[in-house]
RNA sequence: GGGCGCAUGGCUCAGUUGGCUAGAGCAUCACGUUGACAUCGUGAAGGUCAGAGGUUCAAUUCCUCUUGCGCCCACCA
């Protein structure tokens, strides 16, 4: 069988994975004989396609969930989607005014059922993507957060919460996207600055409460001035002395010409603007804070797509910034505006749509937070949760002993309905944004309010059964973060599953969704499960393009994985970014990046079919490995050594989740050691020996490299089954994770292979220095001695090959030598030596050993550095002297013989 | 306003209790088709480890400050 010349990912990718597909080689079922391991998927959302973001985070899952399966775990990637309420309903809604139709006009009912649709449609297209990356997830337990088992948690969460009284409903601020027509929380509106203005207002004053002559108008700073129109008083500092006379006053309201009161707060900033502040209590958080407290009147302006509605008088039906400038010229018509200064002004984002979010008074729902989170604290204070790399463990406190109450109602359809149920008889259904617009809070149930996982069949305060649920969804967070259990069929009883993967063991994210997922996750699992869902949250980096700017399709820097993969393969894919994503750092990626993965999985292609044909040209047969009745000769113990210290170090890094070390260690070993010496030491002399070795540390480094190039490792695996007569598992991917061999390496032979190494490194400078041709093979006159000399002699082969040496003389004494080394001095046999050249290469190394030597003696001459330093340091100095020195003084002795 | 991170050859990064000659890959240059691989081989050049100060016998590494870049949090009207 003839391999091509350049792997070609495209050939083997699709068939290996539906190898492992039909071979159940995913399933993870409950085993009491094994530890489990178990990683739950970042559910990708539905409308999701998938990019280099997703990429990096599930290569990192699939390398850890394949490398615990191999070292004998029961491994389990739990995959899934979410359905991303707004998101899959705003792609939804776009699709429909394509049609020129508003979800309005085909109702509630019909609405969902075309979500549903195109969720069948599309919602698992990066399902296929991710499948096509090669993740080793157990597709048969797949989820979806719309499941009806999973509804069945989110009620059930929602009804014991509300039951523990921690789910309310009131009136308070919230953060209101009006293009999203809907709530979010304090998470989802981002925080942006933006280029805009503060313009200072007079407000006329009517009449002060002294006697004392007072001005005609005070004046007010804001960056909204549309929000006037809402204003319920003027508020200043209580120590401000500048406006005592204030107090009692009465201040007009231009436009609107209402009476406002004022009132006095240490919130006030006497420093900021005037000192004196609008207070708009129905549209902005401060505001809302002073409104409650001073019993001011809320008056609501807009409508919930932030057009202006009756409350706004003249400016009723504008949109909210035609308003603002409608607002701002009447104003600099009356010449009530003092002056307009440039401002930066922070304003919420709605992390959907990216509108700007108005702050607003509506009825919503919130789950109190404080006692959710003091164990969710305490576990992480604790370490119970740890985080890599562990300075998100602040971050983390950080926002956990500042978390506000969370807003869980959305104005959408898609999600999960509230299980919540009001009586027609004992409540009214007002408006969500009725006239009262006083909040109006209650912790303690409301009659006519009835939260049950089931519609009831009658009201339990009057008998009515008019019953009508609540027509919101819940924050689709809220169905995600019970997703380590849910996805278990939580609260199903006699749950073995359950039982044997929960709490799971490592949560792999990145640190956007710190505070959305990963946090409420914690305090869910705490809450409902009595136990953390995760012992170890890995949170790494953003992928960003080459100048450093987040990957973004608005932006359209993408690099997209699935055209990556379709070039270089999914393997080069995931090797590049491994290699790349040292922990937690972000990744700057070009196309180029990953041509490192492509070119490695090349090496690791020819460098397996060169042992192939070695194999049939010699007609070898390798047998399973038996170290001890080979016979090794000091390169096989060279590079078996390299192996061992390979598989060990690969290992640890594993344990410790830097994998980027895991690529580097296995790149260098199998593209240095092994190709660059070990195969090129044993070309000539290949026999049943080299290749049982040969072939050992190819299976080996198939294996320690398959979590992170499972398909290239198993591709290859399978052909070592069909070339050899090794005793090899099914599938590399359920093979155990190998072991350091055991041998011991006895120092010396370990010495002579880097003498031999360096000395070949020698000889090629020296080719260089001489001015002769790399190609062309020299004759070299050697004096050696001791066991140096018979390693040489023993190794002559190779070192001859790899030195381009045609043959060596072994003389007692050398006329001229052209290297001094330990224990062996070199000299050509050639006249023509170009004398200049390799004099200065002499001269310059004398210099660089010189500064060295000159460092060690300036150290070792210092008392207080022989007093101060460890033994340990000053012996290694001194030694390090004595070879430097050693060095120094054999070139310069070639120096002199060639200058004689 | 508070907090965090980063700054190492042209580029991307290693450098894990302070002490071997600060390493690698890419890019550059020179040479090379020696029976796998030009997606390759051999070799070379390239670094005042951002700047200043401090601790120490010794600082890329620890501390302080400065500068530049990035991120997160916050009720800066």
């Amino acid at each position: 069988m003839q391999l091509p010349k350049q792997y070609v990912p495209h050939d083997v990718e699709d068939r290996i994975y539906q190898y492992w597909l039909e071979n159940g080689c995913f399933s993870a079922q409950v085993d009491a004989t094994k530890q489990p391991f178990c990683i739950v998927i970042p559910p990708p959302n539905v409308t999701g396609i998938l990019h280099m973001g997703h990429a990096l985070n599930n290569t990192i899952q699939d390398v850890l969930v394949r490398f615990k399966r191999m070292q004998g775990y029961e491994s389990l990637w739990m995959p899934g989607t979410d359905h991303a309420g707004i998101a899959t309903q705003n792609v939804v809604e776009r699709n429909l005014a394509k049609q020129g139709l508003r979800k309005e006009d085909i109702g509630r009912e019909k609405f969902i059922e075309k979500l549903w649709e195109w969720k069948d449609q599309y919602g698992s297209t990066i399902i296929g993507q991710l499948k096509k990356l090669g993740a080793s997830c157990d597709w048969q337990r797949q989820r979806f957060t719309m499941d009806a088992s999973y509804s069945e948690a989110v009620k059930e969460t929602f009804v014991r919460l509300y039951e523990k009284g921690l789910i309310y409903r009131g009136n308070y601020i919230i953060n209101w996207c009006p293009r999203c027509r809907t709530a979010l929380s304090d998470e989802e509106a981002a925080h942006r600055e933006l280029d805009g203005w503060l313009y200072y207002i007079r407000y006329p004053v009517k009449k002060a409460a002294s006697n004392k002559r007072s001005p005609d108008y005070i004046v007010v700073a804001t960056t909204r001035p549309e929000t006037m129109l809402g204003d319920t008083a003027v508020a200043v500092n209580p120590h401000d002395k500048r406006f005592t006379w204030l107090k009692g006053a009465t201040v007009v309201l231009p436009i609107m010409d209402r009476e406002l009161k004022v009132i006095e707060d240490e919130a006030i900033d006497p420093e900021f603007g005037t000192g004196i502040v609008k207070v708009t209590p129905a549209h902005d958080p401060v505001d809302f804070q002073l409104g409650k407290k001073h019993g001011l009147d809320f008056v609501n302006i807009m409508k919930d797509d932030a057009v202006l509605n009756e409350q706004a008088g003249e400016f009723s039906g504008m949109d909210r910034f035609e308003a603002r400038a409608a607002v701002l010229e009447v104003l600099r018509e009356k010449k009530l505006i003092e002056k307009e200064d440039p401002y930066k002004v922070s304003a919420g984002h709605c992390y959907r749509c990216h509108t700007v979010i108005e702050p607003r008074v509506s009825l919503q729902w919130f789950v109190k937070m404080k006692p959710l989170a003091k164990k969710a604290l305490e576990v992480v204070e604790e370490d119970k949760i740890r985080f890599s790399p562990d300075r998100w463990k602040k971050v983390y406190l950080n926002w956990m002993n500042n978390i506000q109450d969370w807003c869980i109602s959305r104005q959408i359809w898609w999600g999960h309905q509230l299980p919540v149920y009001y009586c027609r008889n004992c409540q009214e259904m007002t408006g969500r944004n009725s006239k009262s617009q006083i909040p109006n809070p209650k912790s303690e149930p409301e009659h006519g309010i009835i939260v049950a996982k089931e519609k009831p069949a009658e009201c339990p305060y009057c008998g009515s059964t008019e019953l009508v649920q609540d027509p919101d969804v819940l924050d689709t967070w809220f169905s995600s973060w019970l997703w380590p259990f849910a996805t278990f069929y939580w609260p199903k009883e006699g749950n073995k599953d359950l039982e044997y993967f929960y709490p799971t063991n490592v949560l792999v994210t990145a640190s956007e969704i710190l505070f959305f997922w990963v946090a409420r996750m914690i305090m869910s699992g705490l809450e409902f499960m009595g136990e953390i869902p995760f012992g170890r949250v890995l949170i790494h980096g953003t992928v960003r393009d080459a100048k450093g700017i987040k990957m973004s399709k608005s932006l359209g820097n993408v690099i997209d994985p699935l055209e990556i993969i379709g070039e270089f393969g999914a393997d080069s894919l995931r090797f590049s970014l491994m290699l790349l994503a040292a922990s937690g750092s972000d990744v700057y990626l070009s196309k180029e990046k990953f041509l490192v993965g492509r070119n490695f999985a090349n090496k690791i292609w020819n460098a397996t079919r060169f042992l192939f044909m070695k194999l049939e040209e010699s007609g070898v047969i390798v047998e399973d490995l038996r170290v001890d009745s080979l016979g090794l000769e000091a390169p096989d113990i060279w590079v078996l050594d390299k192996l061992n210290e390979t598989v060990v170090q690969v290992t640890e890094s594993l344990e410790n989740f830097r994998i980027n070390e895991v690529t580097k260690n296995i790149y260098d070993f199998f593209w240095n050691s092994f190709c660059d010496w070990y195969i090129e030491i044993v070309k000539d002399t290949f026999n049943a020996k080299t290749a049982g070795i040969l072939i050992w540390c190819l299976v080996t480094v198939m294996k320690l490299l398959h979590p992170v190039m499972p398909f290239l490792t198993e591709e290859i695996y399978q052909l070592i089954k069909t070339h050899t007569r090794l005793n090899l598992n099914s599938s590399v991917m359920t093979a155990s994770w190998p072991e350091p061999l055991p041998f011991t390496v006895d120092e010396a032979s370990r010495m002579m292979m880097a003498r031999a190494i360096e000395m070949i490194r020698v000889i090629r400078n020296l080719k260089v220095d001489l001015g002769i041709s790399p190609a062309q093979k020299i004759v070299m006159k050697v004096s050696s001695r001791g066991d140096f000399r018979r390693f040489f002699e023993d190794n002559l082969i190779w070192i001859n090959r790899l030195g381009g040496i045609e043959r060596v003389e072994f003389v007692d004494r050398l006329r001229r030598i052209l290297f001094k080394g330990d224990g062996v001095e070199l000299d050509f046999l050639i006249d023509d030596i170009d004398r200049d050249r390799f004099m200065q290469s002499l001269d310059k190394k004398v210099t660089i050993l010189d500064g060295q030597c000159d460092r060690i003696v300036q150290k070792l001459r210092n008392e207080k550095f022989l007093k101060n330093a460890p033994e340990d340091t000053v012996l290694q100095q001194k030694e390090r002297f004595e070879q430097l020195s050693g060095q120094r003084q054999r070139l310069e002795e070639l120096r002199e013989a060639l200058k004689g």
